[in-house]
RNA sequence: UCGGGGAUCGUCUAAUGGCAGGACGCCAGACUCUGGAUCUGGCUAUUAAGGUUCGAAUCCUUAUCCCCGAACCA
């Protein structure tokens, strides 16, 4: 179940609470009396990778879906492939889910558990002559079914006895036959328009060991013939799924007719969420994991929930995603610039404002005392004084932004340049009166006068000073490296048309500067914690490299750039 | 050539025969000690062609385009 707040779903102008076709349903069934007025769904991932941000969709509305109806929502994971189920897949699912803020119903529940029940169910397919153990390789069994246009041909094995086919099915799971050599079938029709409904394979013999099971079993069942019996062994009333399941559905319900099943789930598709600027297949998430291309499961730049978890993102502004994105049955790709927008959303409200310089510039203040130091008072966020405030150490040297000056300016350029007065975030005016430069002609330091009636930022004369600069006290600011991280790809829809995708990988995904100023408050920031530093973009202490003494931030996201849009408009 | 789905602002998504609405984005302005935030105003859509109807995004017909499907994967 959720907490209270995760209930609350986004409204429309009229107030009415943002409904979907899922929903509709749901109301419908209940307005029809079915499943006792039950809601019960659940989320059935496959322990063989982590989960990503299109799972957080369908996390969301299936714990969304049961929360609204005062329902349960169960974590069933789906393992009935052994080659690629892991526990490390398995655990780390766990932590997600309840990371992005849901309580299961009960324990996590897994396919496996039900192997015994669904072994009985076979052989009672198997009796009421609806099952046959069919010896073709899986190569002719391909030929045998025929394709899109073509119609399928009967199995030769498909008029077995039912003492055949209960004997062999018994010895099939007793370990007698090879890998491969045999598989249960169910017999529905070998010329079906829909070629899952070509008597379709029900077990396999597969001798792998089970990250449950181990090796107590030799057969392992289908998704398409364990999906529906666990769902409706748990009660599920509504089985949500992804599209492509959608022509599965004959068969899901073939499952739920012919067997003996204490309940009726009912399957529902719907349309899987896509980004752009990224990759939601967890094969290809896994190449990019295996093949070092990023640092691994949980590297910022992934769209796995602990890629963003470490990016700084954070579960409300996920769930806040999801509500938005909608849900329907159309193919869509969302504008990664949506989730963009929700993080920001949600980090503007409540992150602690901070100052640090990314790229130092040495300002030496000339009338300033040698040796003074002044604390300003900083409040930790402009909007919200309940967040409290801070004092920041001002002295003859500081740093700015490098981006911050510039010796020629264009037009509607507020910031420094020679002879122009800035504002340093909560300090004092200063104005440029020298530049310095080295060998190269570059910049490497300023000279500038404040104006001490300035103290705290205000003149007291009333002059008008439009640029604001962040920046830190070179005497009091502290090293850190902070991570730049962009999209991971440069294009939209990387692979599409069959393309590589890691010909698209963007090579500038993330940049690392080791020579950032933090202001000394932030030195003692627990990793985790996430910031807004002043005119930047939201950061994270990062939690698997900050040390003690070596601060590292993560960038969660910059600030919406209003100057950039200005200069590249060119007006 | 088959089966199953789907086409509404740039992007998502509402509408359930009765004013095509919302969000993101974008544009303009106000305000601002973050060129942030906030506030105001604005922009942009029913795939096409017929038909039914007082009235159609919605119903019918015919096209067109897109997605999924031929693992002993899920």
């Amino acid at each position: 179940m959720t907490d209270a707040k995760d209930a609350a779903p986004t409204a429309d102008a009229a107030g009415r609470p943002a409904a979907n076709f899922i929903e509709d349903i749901i109301n419908a069934d209940l307005a029809a009396g079915k499943n006792g007025g039950r809601v019960h769904t659940r989320f059935p991932p496959e322990p063989n990778g982590y989960l990503h941000i299109g799972h957080a969709k369908s996390i969301c509305l299936n714990f969304g879906a049961a929360a609204k109806h005062g329902g349960k929502c169960n974590l069933r994971f789906d393992d009935t492939n052994p080659i690629t189920e892991e526990v490390e897949y398995v655990d780390s699912i766990l932590e997600d889910v309840r990371w992005l803020g849901f309580r299961w119903n009960g324990e996590a529940l897994y396919a496996s558990d039900y192997f015994g029940k669904m072994y009985e169910c076979a052989e009672h397919l198997i009796r009421a002559g609806k099952a046959y153990v069919c010896d073709l390789s899986a190569e002719q069994t391909s030929e045998y079914r025929g394709n899109f246009y073509k119609p399928g041909k009967d199995s030769p094995y498909r008029n077995r006895s039912v003492e055949e086919n209960l004997d062999l099915f018994r010895r099939m799971r007793a370990g007698e036959f090879p890998d491969g050599s045999r598989v249960l079938r169910a017999k529905i029709d070998m010329r079906h328009g829909n070629l899952n409904m070509r008597d379709p394979p029900l077990y396999r013999i597969k001798r792998a060991s089970h990250h449950r099971t181990g090796d107590a079993w030799c057969v392992y069942p289908m998704y398409d013939y364990a999906h529906p019996i666990s769902d409706a062994l748990e009660g599920i009333t509504h089985s949500i799924c992804t599209l492509e399941f959608e022509d599965h559905r004959p068969l899901y319900d073939w499952c739920v007719e012919n067997l003996p099943l204490p309940a009726q789930p009912r399957q529902i598709e719907f349309a899987r969420l896509n980004l752009t600027y990224t990759l939601m297949s967890k094969r290809r998430l896994l190449q990019l994991v295996s093949e070092g291309l990023v640092t691994g499961w949980n590297d910022p730049r992934m769209p796995t929930l602990s890629g963003l978890r470490r990016r700084g993102y954070t579960p409300e502004a996920i769930r806040a995603f999801a509500e938005r994105v909608g849900v329907a049955k159309n193919d869509s790709t969302v504008d990664v610039g949506l989730l963009e927008f929700a993080i920001r959303e949600d980090l503007e409200k409540r992150a602690l404002r901070a100052l640090a310089v990314l790229r130092p510039l040495k300002v030496v203040i000339d009338n300033y005392p040698e040796g003074r130091v002044d604390w300003f008072e900083a409040p930790n966020h402009p909007d919200d004084p309940s967040l409290g405030s801070r004092k920041v150490p001002f002295g003859k040297v500081v740093y700015i932004e490098r981006d911050d000056f510039l010796e020629s300016p264009p037009k509607k350029w507020f910031r420094l340049s020679p002879g122009a007065e800035i504002r340093l975030r909560y300090a004092c005016l200063i104005r440029c009166t020298d530049v310095v430069k080295n060998d190269k002609g570059e910049v490497v330091e300023l000279h500038c006068t404040w104006d001490p009636a300035s103290r705290g930022g205000d003149a007291p004369d009333g002059r008008r000073v439009k640029g604001t600069s962040h920046w830190v006290s070179a005497a009091h600011a502290v090293r850190a490296t902070v991570r730049l991280y962009d999209r991971l790809f440069t294009v939209e829809n990387p692979g599409a048309g069959g393309a590589d995708f890691r010909a698209s990988l963007n090579p500038a995904s993330l940049e690392t500067l080791t020579e950032a100023r933090i202001e000394p408050a932030l030195a003692e920031a627990k990793p985790g914690e996430r910031f807004q530093f002043e005119r930047l973009g939201y950061f994270c202490v990062d939690t698997v490299d900050a040390k003690p003494g070596a601060p590292v931030f993560n960038r969660t996201v910059p600030l919406k750039d209003g100057w950039s849009k200005i200069a590249k408009s060119g007006k």
